[in-house]
DNA sequence: ATGACTCATTACATGAGA
């Protein structure tokens, strides 16, 4: 059985290389985020077509997560159970389209889209670490209700945990994504009991999940590591190997991310 | 070549992303 996640970074601009995608590399769960669609424009009838089930929380072009399945799709939950609400200015707070829940095959699949953060300061961040913070808080929670529970919380975590995760740590120091503060929202999730499995099987150093769009940084290979796979140890002892698809940011109409796979016995 | 941002929007500039 092969997982994968996928911050796809619109989902209608890139619903053929998407389909394309499963198809080609035999995908039967594909958690997906900044799907920028809401639910009513989502595209079920092209992955009903393929053979997949879909599950999808958008509001409008921001945000949005789904969950594509071909084995199994139940108990759809839209949030997680202590998910902050974030205010845009002027605006009353909502809680956005960042976490989307999904038991597939007896695997309960959690795609995230953790906030970026913008700024060390700006509210975006306060927003960003509550968000991790309640993460690890949910995990707990649910490993401890069941120690043996298929857990995978997968997708794009906006945080680099270790300096060799950017392409150069000095340009990063005092903007996002590699705060100590940011990092303990992933290491907390750790102390819940979960394990990072891509690190597991790829501990390599300088492999990269986004490169920007800008200045070439994907010739250069400067990128950043920041999509990750964190499973309940039941889970994460079937894992048998990690694949990030590099090919993936390549050609014309790439999303800045490439998909991340996990292979589980 | 993997190539000099890209996406969506009551769009023709702006906000957000990382």
């Amino acid at each position: 059985m092969r997982i994968a996640t996928w911050n796809v970074n619109s989902l209608r601009a890139r619903l053929d290389r998407t389909l394309d995608y499963l198809r080609r590399h035999q995908i039967d769960v594909l958690a997906l985020q900044e799907t920028k669609v809401a639910d009513a424009a989502f595209p079920d009838e092209a992955f009903a077509a393929a053979g997949y089930q879909v599950a999808h929380r958008g509001f409008d072009q921001w945000n949005g997560v789904a969950v594509i399945s071909r084995v199994g799709l139940e108990g759809v939950q839209t949030a997680l159970p202590h998910q902050p609400a974030f205010a845009k200015p002027g605006q009353e707070p909502r809680v956005e389209a960042r976490a989307l829940g999904v038991s597939c095959d007896g695997i309960t699949v959690w795609s995230l889209y953790v906030p970026h953060g913008r700024a060390q300061a700006d509210p975006h961040m306060a927003y960003k670490l509550a968000f991790l913070d309640t993460l690890a808080v949910d995990a707990a929670t649910w490993l401890a209700a069941d120690p043996s529970a298929q857990i995978a919380l997968v997708g794009d975590f906006n945080v680099a945990p270790l300096d060799t995760d950017v392409w150069d740590p000095a340009v990063f120091k005092d903007l996002t994504h590699t705060s100590p503060a940011e990092r303990a929202g992933l290491t907390a999730l750790a102390t819940a009991g979960f394990r990072e499995v891509t690190r597991e099987h790829l501990p390599g150093e300088h492999l990269y999940t986004q490169w920007d769009y800008q200045k070439l940084r994907f010739p250069k290979n400067q990128g950043m590591r920041i999509d990750f796979a964190f499973c309940s140890p039941a889970l994460a002892d079937r894992v048998t190997g990690v694949e990030m698809v590099r090919d993936e940011r390549k050609g014309s109409g790439a999303s800045d991310h490439v998909p991340v796979e996990l292979i589980i016995e």
